[in-house]
RNA sequence: GGGAGCUUAGCUCAGUUGGUUUAGAGCACCUGCCUUACAAGCAGGGGGUCACAGGUUCGACUCCUGUAGCUCCCA
């Protein structure tokens, strides 16, 4: 490729499809178990219904850079893709669908209705993966999976009979949280609690067969209808009198008990509370407690219930309004008061939750809780950033039982059929169901017709908390030669969010399925916000469309830009400027490229002695930073790792090193310089490419000639040799004196091409960078002086002293103010350390080595002082 | 109400068992440059009593206690 034909702005659209393509024909995203270790992820199925956000964006990223990072190192590296079926949500979707058609659910059998599902899934459910490729995205595509292919709903079924079995899974009635929307249970973790200014209504009970009555207060004046007691706490002496009474509900005139249980919060209200066992929680806990009868005053939809009595039909909100009305008139009500409370909205449809006593299955999870808990505590499982273990911890130590059961059709059918005289069956199948019934029942005639299985399906969290074993067959055939090589997985990539809905479900099931964990890292990612620290989401409209911005940046500049500000479990305040500021160090690493792909080689020239000193140094540079990356990435800090690397590039490789070994316009390169520095930007774009692979693999196979079967994205990482410590500091001081002669031209104006000359003097040692600093400088001469310059500029760094001399530019009232600031500056640093030192009890408990550099710094203090006095006397 | 965590430059964050020239980065900002790779750039620069108040220590951004503000989780 002739550079000259290179525009001077990078164009990511011709090169990324190309690549993406060819690494996708040359099967380089494919792994198949062999002798090398494996490094294996398994993508956190993002939902059919969904498409690309970004969220996604920042996950998949992270993913792919730890594939492509761990596939360079020589590991077998496998990212497993796919998505999961999510029932409610796709369920709704199709809902919606339908009825925009005029077909009503309820009209449909459950086959007719599947069959839209699938009809909906096929057309719709991979367009997220596609957008993923857009990406970047090295994810292993002959694996796709999706949690209701064959082998998985086949290991969703296993494993709930396998449970079922074991004595896990039972069926019983709880409070559950329903959506009358949805029509489901959903579980706690889908329950979003929202602060809303309501009323606390006081209403009047009248005690029974007595005068008097006892006022209670309540949010939910409409569950009346459905209360059972009246509680007091056994401490409060207002209600002491009233032992053994009753009192009558207003409008229905039940006439319920009074009880007592310390459970009564005596400052709350006026410390009586009415108790609805069937639609409360708490309620329901006192009714267990003392053994009160449940009246559930609720239909499925939210409207009321023959068990009301009253406004049998209407929905519960309607009612709030219409009994309080009623009650007024009946004398009932005390009095109304602003009242603020949190009140739970259901997740996927964000109706207001019922909490509603049904038939559900359950999963009994303290026992298989247990190993998940120990190997996070342990540290056998490791959460990035780790300060999400305590609460990990404390979910786990409160597990409650697991409401498995979801009142819809899209899904895995509960494997249970209910017996024609009562009671059930769990089976793998329809024969299997039959079989155990006819045993059952002692009825050998029993027909599959006479059986009738759940209608509910099982909650999606189920299907997909074996997705780390069943992407792999795992259940199914659990000696088989992926699972075996695959499992454990290394890392898992997901956000703090479903920690407990997903992630320490998987770490159950592995400990149940394979006695083992899942993958060894969990590294959380933070929740993409806008700059107003909102979250992101399609009503608010404050989130970019992510293929937008790939086309706009590249996918490259995206990646960039999404990382550089997401450490780890923080939230990422996204800004298009982050994108941008991605795409233009795209632009940067095309630019270096076509300054070296420029340059003509002359096999004669002989190599500069500047040239030389900065190779030594940007190799010391380099191997600095290649341990410094792996000390980022074996600690997770993946946009840390970023960064230096961003910096490696841009200041040290392209404004120091490029710069010291740059040939004067039009003159050619020594063939070792330019050896040196291909192999140099081969490194540095080999350590770039997990973040950015599309720029890197276009440069480097432009580079040098290339073989039709290498790649940068299958070439190894390269590994850190020798670093000199000794020449990287000496050219901090370097650069500090370059950078000081460069700001003395700034400040007196002095034009470039201008050359300047510069003494420099020093009682300690030459940098050995002179022809460097003469260079970039822009001097015509660097010289070692003995003793102070008249009619100079000058300036300090470290303990060398640096004039430049400019006769008649020299402003003395400037020097001296500078000076004077500067020995004011090194005698407060002096008295620091000499505070120190002065103190025996320092010199006497520090170490050894912190006290020793106190000394050096009060030396070094105490010769710049000497200096600067002496400069200031001359002046 | 219970628990966890956070508070360092205008913004977003590092700061690794207390000591590494009296606090670092990126972005933003200011100044000067269209210097033959890059204005999506180059060079130089300013900016923080590390939330507040105590305590431990020879020494505290770092450990302890309290206060204030913010965030998340659970109820």
């Amino acid at each position: 490729m002739e550079s000259k034909e290179l525009s001077a702005k990078y164009n990511p659209e011709a090169v990324e499809d190309k690549w993406y393509k060819t690494w996708m024909e040359k099967g380089y995203f494919h792994s198949t178990p062999d002798e090398r270790e494996p490094y294996c992820i398994v993508i956190p199925p993002p939902n059919v219904t969904g498409v690309l956000h970004m969220g996604h964006m920042l996950n998949n990223t992270i993913q792919d850079v730890l594939v492509r990072r761990a596939r360079m190192k020589g590991k077998n590296a496998c990212w497993v893709p796919g998505t999961d079926h999510a029932s409610i949500a796709t369920e709704a979707k199709v809902v919606a669908k339908l009825k925009a058609e005029g077909i009503n659910k309820l009209d449909l059998t459950r086959e007719e209705f599947l069959k839209h599902a699938w009809e909906w899934k096929e057309k719709h459910g991979g367009i997220i993966l596609e957008q993923l490729k857009k990406l970047g995205a090295s994810c292993d595509w002959d694996r796709t999976c999706f949690t209701m292919d064959e082998t998985l709903s086949k290991s969703v079924i296993h494993v709930f009979v396998d449970l079922y079995q074991k004595g896990y899974i039972y069926r019983g009635v709880r409070m559950v949280n329903w959506d009358p929307q949805a029509q489901t249970a959903v579980s706690d973790e889908e329950v979003i609690y929202h602060e809303v200014k309501g009323k606390l209504f006081y209403l009047n009970y009248k005690i029974d067969g007595e005068d008097g009555f006892i006022t209670i207060a309540t949010t939910r004046p409409e569950t009346i209808l459905g209360d059972t007691a009246l509680c007091v706490n056994p401490n409060d002496p207002r209600y002491t009198h009233l032992k053994g009474k009753r009192v009558i509900v207003p409008l229905i005139n039940r006439s319920i008990p009074i009880i007592y249980d310390e459970y009564v919060d005596m400052e709350f209200g006026t410390g009586a509370l009415k108790v609805t066992p069937a639609h409360d929680v708490n309620d329901y806990m006192l009714g267990e407690k003392h053994n009160l009868e449940t009246i559930d005053i609720f239909n499925d939809n939210g409207t009321l219930s023959q068990a009301a009595q009253l406004y049998v039909g209407m929905d519960r909100f309607d009612v709030r309004k219409q009994i309080i009305v009623d009650l007024e008139k009946a004398g009932n009500l005390a009095k109304i008061e602003d009242y603020e409370n949190k009140v739970g909205y259901s997740e996927r449809t964000n109706a207001v939750i019922e909490p509603k006593l049904s038939m559900q299955w359950f999963l009994r999870m303290k026992e298989l809780a247990q190993p998940a808990l120990d190997s996070v505590i342990n540290g056998e499982i490791q959460l990035h950033p780790s300060k999400f273990v305590n609460t990990y911890r404390h979910w786990m130590e409160n597990v409650k039982d697991w409401c498995l059961s979801r009142q819809l059709w899209w899904g895995h059918r509960i494997p249970a059929w209910y017996l024609p005289e009562g009671g059930y069956v769990v089976a793998h199948s329809e024969t299997e169901a039959l079989e155990l019934g006819r045993k059952k029942t002692g009825n050998a005639n029993l027909q599959l017709s006479d059986l009738r299985q759940d209608d509910d399906v099982l909650d999606t969290w189920f299907s997909s908390w074996l997705w780390p074993i069943s992407v792999f067959n795992g259940i199914m055939e659990p000696d088989n030669a992926d699972i075996k090589y695959y499992y454990p997985t290394n890392d898992l990539i997901s956000a703090p969010e479903i920690l407990f809905f997903w992630i320490a479900r998987m770490i159950i099931a592995g400990y149940e399925y394979r006695g083992e964990k899942p993958f060894r890292n969990v590294y959380l990612t933070g929740i993409v916000r806008d700059q107003l620290h909102r979250k992101m989401s399609k009503q608010l409209g404050n989130s970019p469309d992510p293929l937008k911005l790939i086309t706009k940046y590249g996918a490259d500049g995206v990646r960039v830009g999404m990382l550089l500000c997401s450490p780890a479990g923080n939230d990422l305040l996204f800004d298009e400027s982050l994108t941008e500021q991605g795409r233009n160090f795209s632009n940067k690493i095309w630019n270096a490229f076509r300054l070296v792909k420029g340059w003509n080689i002359d096999k004669n020239a002989t190599q500069p002695e500047s040239s030389k000193i900065a190779i030594e140094w940007f190799n010391s540079i380099l191997n600095k930073a290649i341990e410094q990356s792996n000390d980022d990435f074996d600690k997770y800090r993946i946009s840390e790792a970023l960064m230096n690397l961003y910096k490696l590039f841009w200041d040290d490789f392209s404004s120091w090193y490029l710069e010291m070994i740059k040939p004067t316009y039009g003159q050619p390169i020594d063939t070792k310089t330019f050896e040196a520095t291909l192999e140099f930007f081969e490194k540095i774009l080999a350590l770039l490419h997990p973040f950015m692979p599309f720029i890197t693999e276009e440069l480097w196979q432009h580079l040098r000639e290339r073989g039709e079967n290498e790649s940068l994205m299958i070439s190894r990482m390269p590994e850190a040799e020798r670093i000199d410590e000794k020449l990287i500091s000496t050219f901090e001081q370097v650069k500090e004196i370059i950078a000081g002669i460069r700001k003395v031209r700034q400040e007196k104006n002095i034009a470039q091409k201008n050359l300047l000359s510069a003494q420099l003097r020093s009682d300690r040692f030459k940098t050995g960078f002179e022809e460097v600093i003469s260079k970039l400088a822009g001097l015509n001469s660097l010289t070692y002086v003995d003793d102070k310059v008249e009619n100079a500029a000058s300036f300090m760094v470290g303990t060398f002293e640096v004039y430049i001399p400019l006769e008649g530019l020299v402003d003395e009232e400037e020097e001296r103010k500078k000076l004077q600031d500067e020995l004011e500056y090194t005698k407060g640093f002096l008295a620091n350390v000499m505070k120190k030192l002065g103190n025996e009890h320092f010199v006497k408990n520090a170490p050894a080595n912190v006290v020793e550099l106190e000394y050096k710094k009060q030396s070094d203090a105490l010769a710049k002082i000497k200096a600067i006095e002496e400069r200031l006397a001359s002046l």
